[in-house]
DNA sequence: TATTAATTTGTAATAATTACAGATTTAAAA
DNA sequence: TTTTAAATCTGTAATTATTACAAATTAATA
């Protein structure tokens, strides 16, 4: 739970200039740790930002992403799912809830035959997840 | 570069029967491991078969990966790229020439701390493959 | 204050995918 | 073989996530 001010220094950090919307989009991102869609963004901050556009969200989020404020996990095959944590971890996905939850992991494993640089790692699990799995 | 016969047969042994469409895409990713769109496969294959519907190539492939016969790969976040090799291995994306590479992996790490039961997992590298390295 | 730049907004366009109903092909029954 | 039914394929329309774009608003600068 990270305050206001820091994520407002945090864009600074970044060369973002931090206005109402994006605050309020990495406020979002950083209290809920629920790797959200553009639309679930959308629903929960429309109420508090009348005149807020999805489209703002869509290019702030563009914008984070190629800041490295933000991940954008490609973990759903319907929508792209977002992440204001961008230190290295993994993802597992429930194909039944559709919950996204994360999974810690110190460093990534690199095979020494790679065909390039790499610059980014994703690593992705999908299954059933423990709630899921004994609701049956 | 497996024959039609053999491919004739894989699809059998998964209760799908081998339809000269399905058996033209099933050849066709098994032939070219470059993980193609479903775009590149109707511009490849509907020269060859004239009345193929793009319609029965969403189907089809997404009777093939409920099938376990292919893989869905979502590294792009445009399009959903196809595998017809479901074994265990990773893959690498150059984000300039934008081509996949399979990157061998005899197996995923998997974690002790997972929240559920895993049934997939997807490790995608992106970054500058070798070729384009090169050209800079 | 006036001017300019940056940001946001709303709408329209784009494009991938899915829904669906009719046409065709294949298999089974008569 | 003919008839009937089931499976598969096809073409078009609908859906939906995302992007393009131009006007409106807001913030910064002179
Ligand atoms: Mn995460
Ligand atoms: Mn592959
Ligand atoms: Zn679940
Ligand atoms: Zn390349």
């Amino acid at each position: 739970m990270t305050s206001n001010q820091e994520n407002s220094v945090r864009l600074l950090e970044h060369g973002i200039k931090p206005s109402v919307q994006r605050l309020a989009i990495l406020d979002y991102l950083d209290n809920h740790r629920t790797h959200p869609t553009v639309d679930v963004i959308y629903e929960e901050l429309a109420p508090i930002i009348p005149t807020l556009s999805k489209t703002t969200i869509y290019n702030t989020l563009s914008l984070f992403v190629q800041s490295g404020v933000a991940l954008a996990l490609n973990i759903d095959e319907k929508n792209v799912h977002y992440d204001g944590d961008t230190s290295t971890h993994a993802h597992f996905r429930c194909l039944k809830c559709e919950q996204i939850f994360d999974v810690s992991m110190s460093e990534f494993s690199r095979p020494e035959l790679i065909q390039g640089e790499v610059l980014e790692t994703h690593l992705y699990y999908k299954g059933i997840c423990n709630n899921c799995k004994n609701q049956l």
